[in-house]
DNA sequence: CGAACCATCTTGTCATGACAGGGTGACATC
DNA sequence: GATGTCACCCTGTCATGACAAGATGGTTCG
């Protein structure tokens, strides 16, 4: 129907010899076309067996990272006609940048003071390695805070970054330093894509006692992997908030009224 | 660790002479084992051999059953353990389509049951009226929904309506029919932009006794004005969930590089 | 007794090959 | 020109087989 794109992939290939997943390097270079819009809503993907001579890999790996990525919603399959660009979703009409909580807290003018409780180099755990795609024995750097707002702890952060990305960050002082800019401004290496879950807990012992407040009180724990360009994963962090002082707050909207199901 | 299952299924098939896919048979055959119960939160599945033995199918089917299940949710894999039952939550998930609470539960597979503890047109009150664009003395359809899965309680809600937008509403049968979709149905007034809010919270005594939790239990709370097409508010809600059965996950991606936090 | 090792379980990754079934367009036929 | 047929593209489904890598528990060795 609409016009087909030019079928030319900007020079990236499959590293073989990489200790990641063919179809995890597929799924990122063809995430990669699509969000620097080379390829654009309703383009044709190259058909399957095309995308196995491409990259020279076989249909099984092909087809695993297409699923990821019709998973994430940015892919549409039709059979006997091809994969399609899907239409773009709400991420791109999500509501401003501030969408934690010291945001909105600093712009209404308050300060947020930062303990550093730990920095330091470790071996990451599995779980850690698998959300930010770390091979076996690959070092982390662990960063645990503790904010306050107005003298009170608010919150508590423990962050995950794979080291070899950021080296010398067990120098840097993040009593002043906000992470997210450094990862910007001392390693030129921006967040453009988080992924983010938010639950209610109650309190346990320990929480509470670094929160000073007593046990069950209700937290807001999130979890976060955040992406920079070409999908790379580069910090992974659980955040445990007093739920009375803290708000998520985000609008989400429908690009057409296309109302199915 | 914990206590295995039976292992044991309750007299299930594939019919290989269905026309559905093995992979689809089978997904919703475990499926089933879990949103009865008889396989519970930690338990682990047979391995991914014993299930190609016991349902006579290839482990790429097996494999094609289970990775839809863990996407969705329900199960968790963990290399060199095994397959388990996931932590029930029940999840919102706003990478796709669905926009309310009860499409993304369904999808998961559950059944929801409603009981409606109020339906009628009163006054709306000031917050009610300023969120809404109301003018002074225009009244709202009020709705008050307690919400089952599986028979637990685990939602409240309260929804104000401009009564003069949905005449007759009063008269639908909420314990069938969603909020959202009668929109669109009976209304032609589809939801095409959401704005929201969560915080954690302690159970009040009044919630508490809705929702059958002990006083102080972790509640999400929610905030939450609907809009159609020209931005004209159509429905403000208040809800409270059980925390512990209740989970926000979204992506986030930024089209200009301002990460702060 | 404690540490190192290894057999054996698990899921993760990847290739190859086959056929089914939907969609499209060229072509022959009416 | 309208219509129907059919080769040929596409994705969907499924089997088989192989090896890697993490976890576990027993055994062996110091």
């Amino acid at each position: 129907m609409s016009a087909n794109h030019s079928n030319r992939l900007s020079a990236s290939e499959i590293d073989k010899s990489s200790p990641l997943p063919y179809h995890y390097q597929l799924r990122e270079i063809l995430r990669a076309e699509i969000v620097a819009e080379r390829w654009r809503r309703g383009d044709q993907l190259p058909s399957e067996h095309q995308l196995c001579d491409m990259f020279q890999v076989s249909r099984t790996t092909v087809r695993e990272a297409l699923d990821a990525l019709v998973n994430e919603g940015l892919l549409t399959r039709e059979k006997g006609l091809g994969t399609f660009v899907a239409d773009p979703k709400f991420m791109e009409t999500w509501t401003g940048s501030a969408i934690g909580f010291s945001d909105s807290i600093t712009q209404q003018g308050y300060l947020i003071e930062t303990k550093v409780l730990e920095l330091d180099i470790k071996p990451a755990p599995l779980r850690i390695r698998q959300e930010l795609n770390l091979q076996a024995h690959e070092d982390i750097v662990y960063l645990k805070r503790l904010r306050y707002i107005l003298k009170q702890p608010i919150l508590i952060v423990t962050s995950y970054m794979p080291a070899r990305l950021f080296p010398g960050m067990t120098e840097i002082d993040f009593t002043v330093n906000s992470l997210y800019q450094t990862f910007r401004r001392e390693y030129n290496i921006p967040v453009t894509r988080v992924k983010r879950s938010i639950e209610a807990i109650a309190a346990d012992e320990d929480i509470a006692a670094q929160l000073d407040l007593p046990l069950g009180f209700p937290i807001m724990f999130i979890e976060n992997t955040a992406y920079t360009d070409g999908g790379t994963p580069i910090e992974y962090y659980n955040a445990w908030r007093r739920g009375d002082k803290s708000r998520f707050q985000f609008e989400y909207s429908q690009p057409h009224p296309s109302g199915e199901r």
